[in-house]
DNA sequence: AGCTGATTGACAGTGTGCTGTCAAAATGAC
DNA sequence: GTCATTTTGACAGCACACTGTCAATCAGCT
């Protein structure tokens, strides 16, 4: 994504300050992920484990059904929660509305361990979001919903 | 990142905006670099061999040198330079200046490569922007680029 | 009941990026 | 010039997410 360098096509303001967005993207998506590891790492947790395990604290979902609820792909969800249950963050209860997709939910350990990252997240998202303008940081989570948008019903029409 | 349902610690409004946001960085990722792939695979690219292409068009630079400049590893641009070279998209230039740093520079092919995707790219960039106030984008980029300076400092100070 | 299609879990393989380690080469201090 | 430090490429290993395929299960239709 972004080379930029290439020669003069159209273009349009827009679309250059959306290069620029997608490029500023690609940043946030790494620095977010690092400082997610920073905060995981003391409670023997990773990024993706987290993000897991917050899936399910409300209510126990299967597997495929958490990979729903946040665009992942039952594969990828898989791996991760048979990992949390074998290092006991989590367990498979059966379902009994469906024999094979058992239901994912926190042990105590599990539910311990998200606690304790509670605290850590919102100090970081305090800390950060109070450099930001507040009115500009709503308009941008705006659009940033207006493009998440645009993106599936583009994919969906090209799809 | 993302979990959202624990209990309630000292939070503020802005942080609880920006938690958002984060979330939409991570859809965005997602669907940005789904977006790549459309568009390269016709070419015979990757998202990832894009990238480090358009890194060396306006001039040849050696591994390091462009891992620095998108703040990668060298260990995954050289992975990638390397295989560019094999599919004979790019190739090695002797460094006046150091012996074991080589030049990246794209051959032929790759220019070719590049140039197509660039017109894919401003069509995709030009069709998404549409969709958005452009005054709201360019406020949305600011607060971006002030996120991810905040998150550099954020990471120096505690690093 | 029986059949078809969608959903689900299991398994295999790929692409990407990271960390860690090592030796060669370049750099800077003395 | 010499030596310690830094930079660089090479190699190995790990985490994450994706696609594709297969068989078991479920849901809906006839």
């Amino acid at each position: 994504m972004t080379p930029l360098g290439g020669a003069g096509e159209p273009r349009t303001e827009a679309g250059d300050v959306l290069t620029e967005v997608i490029m500023r993207t690609f940043r946030l998506y790494g620095g977010f992920l690092a400082a997610a590891e920073v905060m995981t790492a003391p409670v023997g947790l990773t990024a993706a484990w987290w993000q897991v395990l917050g899936a399910v604290l409300r209510e126990p979902l299967p597997v495929s059904g958490i990979a729903r609820a946040m665009s992942l792909t039952r594969q990828s969800v898989q791996r991760i929660a048979d990992l949390l249950v074998d290092k006991g963050l989590a367990e498979y209860l059966p379902n009994p509305a469906h024999k094979r997709a058992k239901l994912l939910r926190p042990t105590e350990a599990g539910y311990a361990a998200v606690r304790g990252l509670t605290e850590a997240q919102h100090a970081f998202t305090n800390r950060i979001s109070a450099r930001v303008d507040p009115a500009d940081l709503r308009t941008a989570l705006g659009v940033m919903e207006r493009l998440v948008e645009a993106l599936e019903e583009d994919e969906r029409d090209r799809g």
